[in-house]
DNA sequence: ACGCCGGCCTGAAACGAATCAAAACTGCGC
DNA sequence: GCGCAGTTTTGATTCGTTTCAGGCCGGCGT
């Protein structure tokens, strides 16, 4: 056979088989420099080392998975990338992945089943190491599924209710508690709630929160203002309905279901010749505590939820699925976080 | 041999053989019917389908993109998963990918040189359809290495500078111009730039076009204040600046290499009492139309890049690299889309 | 009856890396 | 010189899928 034959073809693979021919040595050789460098001696670990980077090798991890039978890499299916929220998230899942090797795709569903389930497919397919998922719909059985291909879930954001799955989230019945409660002692009482849909779990218990906090003060009325999305322009012309009432009629206090919202809001309030005063006319509360909310012009009050932290929660509840996996499986965990009242100009009436 | 073993142990992988042996044909039977099901007789492949049901059988992609030498999803590396403007390119690029059954897989490198080659190697590996970078150092050389191993590369908002690779990309140059030619026709004359480090490719390029419209018009100065970041914080602290001088040393417009630029120095104009209207005194442009522009109390004008559609170009600029791979290579392309002007109340300031 | 054709199905041979029992080598003491 | 223990290297086998040259079979024209 011909000794010489072009090493470098335009897409031309190398395999740790022309390594091994270029090295001298035998393929699982070469195999062990990659994975247990220890055990080569070091003249041979050299001549193995310089054939890889004479010839360009790059491990092929289809192969390696193949074998492996799971892969490195950890999927996070995020409900909205645009939501400055689920990105800081993402961010703290890949920063403990990192610290064990691991390395975090993301993946965003946008709002629509049909793509949270085409990426659960993908991910399946990929047979990731574990899934982070914002869930959009109801998923559960579609993870039960997943586990029992060794597939193991963290929701984000989202309780399990009842089903067998690790889960990372905040107290949103506390959340809208919290704000609530510090408007009525800002001197609010006529507060107006104004959120998305209720179907969306995050908003049902904001607003059960918020009730709560009011009917724990007989004089403190709370009115529901439900728009169908949690989107600037949403929150701008649910308060342009406030804005065209008598005076007299309008509440004295809002909490949104988050930033975006009170954004919109804050930018109808006081975009009219200033007819409004935040806080003084209305005190203004948001949720999420997103970066811009320090930046709008009246820096708003918001509810912080620790994004970041919580990410990295949640590569830790994976990794203790994971690593339980033989006979004893590890119980699935819920961290609930509480959250945070951050106080801005929007709210302070008293001096 | 016994027939009869549990189908369903935890985490065990069911496989195209296993599906074979229970639905009673070949194993390449079943391969058809995944992959060519029109060569298959209808009883056969409803009795393989059956099977594949039951067994819960999910293709292994490890194994399919081994034999195939090709991955079926394409990687975006991202500057920063926090800014708008690239997580719409990102929608972008997933709804064309999608219409050619391709997946689109984020990697945020968040500014941090390291996480960019981490996640080239991980991509690299993967041996992904195809790479889509918005780059951050000079990663040039290994791009080309990428492409000698088959995997070609789209720059995002980055031109070529003479490298061979196709680019999607926004006229800075132009934008700058844009912004700096409203101002002047505006009625401004003490123009200042908000920028962050020009070793920013974008800063760089849209100083640039200020400078040259500036340079149009004799009687108009062009004031350069560089921070060494592009946020929100950076751009208040740029605009703190200003509004400590005395009111007759201040310029009369300004322009920010970025929306979070502007919103910073929005906030600080307008904040202290009202003491710098906006447009009236300052008149305010930002760069990237994100949807926090419209928002904010005065809301800003800015440059819109046509961030979604550029997501979708970068992608068939891709489809034309991989789909011409044999023997005649495509030309790489750039395209340079130009930018819009978009004229809101921060710089209306003739009636 | 014969040959031939198409439609359907089969099964062996890849793909590239990981693994591990076994082989080869090393140095050492006797 | 020989055996022994330890170290280093070998190479056949495995993973799950795709591919493809062939096999089987029933029907057709002659």
């Amino acid at each position: 056979m011909s000794a010489c034959h072009n090493v470098r073809m335009a897409g031309g693979q190398v395999s740790i088989k022309d390594v091994a021919e270029r090295a001298g040595v035998a393929l699982g050789t070469v195999s062990n420099v990659l994975n247990r460098p220890e055990k080569v001696a070091e003249p041979t670990r050299a001549r193995v080392l310089a054939a890889i980077e004479q010839l360009g090798f790059v491990r092929n991890d289809a192969a390696r998975q193949l074998k492996a039978g799971k892969s490195t890499s950890v999927g996070f299916i995020l409900l909205d990338v645009r939501n400055p929220f689920f990105t800081d998230v993402g961010r703290g899942a890949e920063q403990q992945a990192a610290k064990h090797g691991l390395s975090v795709l993301l993946a965003n569903s946008d709002d629509q089943p049909d793509r949270e389930h085409a990426y659960l497919d993908l991910f399946e397919q990929q047979r990731v190491r574990g899934l982070l998922v914002s869930p959009l719909g109801n998923v559960f059985d579609r993870l039960e599924r997943l586990r029992t291909h060794g597939i193991v879930t963290v929701l984000v954001d989202r309780v399990a209710d009842g089903r067998p799955f690790s889960s990372v989230s905040v107290d949103d019945v506390a959340g809208g508690h919290l704000a609530v409660t510090h408007l009525i002692e800002q001197g609010c009482r006529r507060i107006a709630f104004i959120g998305g849909p209720v179907t969306i779990r995050q908003v049902a218990d904001r607003l059960f929160g918020a009730n709560k906090a009011a009917a724990e003060h007989p004089d403190v009325e709370l009115e529901v203002l439900l728009k169908d999305g949690l989107t600037v322009q949403h929150g701008r012309a649910a308060a342009d309905a406030i804005v065209q009432r008598p005076p007299g009629r309008r509440p004295d206090g809002v909490f949104c279901a988050n930033d975006l919202l009170a954004v919109g809001a804050l930018q109808s309030f006081t975009m009219l010749n200033g007819r409004i005063d935040v806080p003084g006319d209305i005190a203004l509360i948001g949720y999420d505590d997103i970066d811009f909310a320090s930046a709008t012009v009246v820096p708003l009050s918001s509810i912080r939820q620790p994004s970041v932290l919580m990410g990295r929660t949640a590569i830790d509840l994976l990794l203790e699925q994971i690593e339980a996996e033989p006979g004893n499986p590890v119980e699935p965990r819920s961290v609930v976080f509480q959250p945070e009242l951050i106080v801005r100009d929007s709210t302070r009436r008293l001096a």
